[in-house]
DNA sequence: AAATAAATTTAGACTAATCTAAAACATTTT
DNA sequence: AAAATGTTTTAGATTAGTCTAAATTTATTT
């Protein structure tokens, strides 16, 4: 079944709300999508009329099976399409994500199924998210925050839950990328500002806006 | 300026017709875009509102210099996506068409800058057909159809003018690619079928409508 | 348990792209 | 040069997606 990319990008921000929070609001996904709440819930009717979503007036949405099996391809092609800019192409990780978002809605399933056998079936993709397989199943990492560590645990960087340029461009700044070994140094009770110090690079103080998007895996 | 596929796919059609036929008719571009007359009656105002093209009513259409580079870059991307798909990911010449059509329309100027790089600035498509710069600047090749060419000429397969699946899987089949050496062998007057024999190969018999669409240049 | 606030939905309108049927214009035939 | 044919445009409607303003429902205060 052939969706719209406008179609698409409400089941992906659906998603993605349904890993974040406990009820998927259509304000949440009007927000997510940068666009109002009138417009939210006329979309809303048409995914459930095509028993993409189940949704309850004023009681929020859900995905169905069929639903949620569609968001994943498009997450699948959107973090496919990142690794590949990246690993072939040589985008470095903070440009990745505006290209995927087009290219993820190009629907050629001999393309998609290609790139990953180039890429030799990879895992995950530049952020440290987890790329579903052809199937649908998809790694649920639950790797913790940063933020939520104390200070002496040693760790390792292995994703970031934002793709906003300017976070990832400062990371990268910091030497924090996805596979640094880090130590926590100390964490302030009053700002929740860390002191983290990776491997073979300068320590570094973070405030709890850049932590909070880190996740890590202590060693 | 950002267009819509949509959009593109006229100016790409118009462009196209204009270097086919004297004049560039409504009916033309319906016929070419698979849609009504009117729907086009109606995008050729927008086109022309935008200062795109210009149109005379009843008199048919033409590019502006703005259409023209317009149409220029749809069709670079769409020449850099075929090659690209070719020879990096090894898609056959028959299936890129179907696949560029989709990826033309992604809008990502570095993207389509550093595919072209990848690929060392190269002039043609799998088709043969010339690949237009940066700039807009193509190679407008004046190579002659097979279908003009008398027996007894030795000559060079240079291109094709169809994408057309089945067309390109028939040519393999016949060992008429782009690159091949070929000897006419004869014509025959009555339905303008042609005996050619691709080098090191089997002579073949073609028709009048694959003859046609086959560029040469003569050796 | 009212009153107020916040979230959600409906109502009605708009744009882009499309269509069929009918009218207007252009070309060709006789 | 009038008639017939063919092409192009207009008229009016439809669908997808969006919006603002108003109404409705749910949640929160007091």
């Amino acid at each position: 079944m052939l969706l719209s990319a406008t179609t698409e990008n409400y089941l992906k921000a659906i998603y993605k709300l349904n890993a974040q929070t406990t009820i998927v609001t259509t304000n949440n996904i009007a927000l997510a999508l940068g666009t109002t709440a009138p417009s939210a819930t006329d979309m809303i009717k048409k995914l459930a009329l095509n028993k993409l979503i189940t949704h309850t007036k004023y009681r929020g949405v859900g995905l169905t099976a069929k639903g949620n099996k569609a968001a994943l391809t498009i997450i699948r092609r959107h973090r496919l399409w990142e690794l590949f800019l990246n690993k072939v192409l040589g985008f470095k990780w903070d440009e990745v994500h505006q290209m995927a978002e087009q290219l993820e809605h190009v629907s050629v399933p001999e393309l998609i199924e290609r790139i990953d056998q180039y890429l030799g079936y990879p895992k995950f993709d530049p952020h440290g998210d987890p790329i579903p397989d052809a199937m649908g199943k998809i790694a649920k990492h639950q790797y913790q925050s940063l933020l939520n560590e104390n200070s002496g645990s040693l760790a390792t960087i292995v994703a970031v839950t934002n793709d906003d340029v300017r976070f990832l461009k400062q990371l990268e700044k910091l030497n924090l990328t996805i596979g640094t070994k880090i130590t926590i140094l100390a964490k302030h009770d009053f700002d929740n500002a860390m002191e983290i110090k990776p491997m073979r690079k300068p320590a570094v103080t973070i405030s709890e806006a850049l932590a909070k998007n880190i996740l890590i895996q202590l060693n």
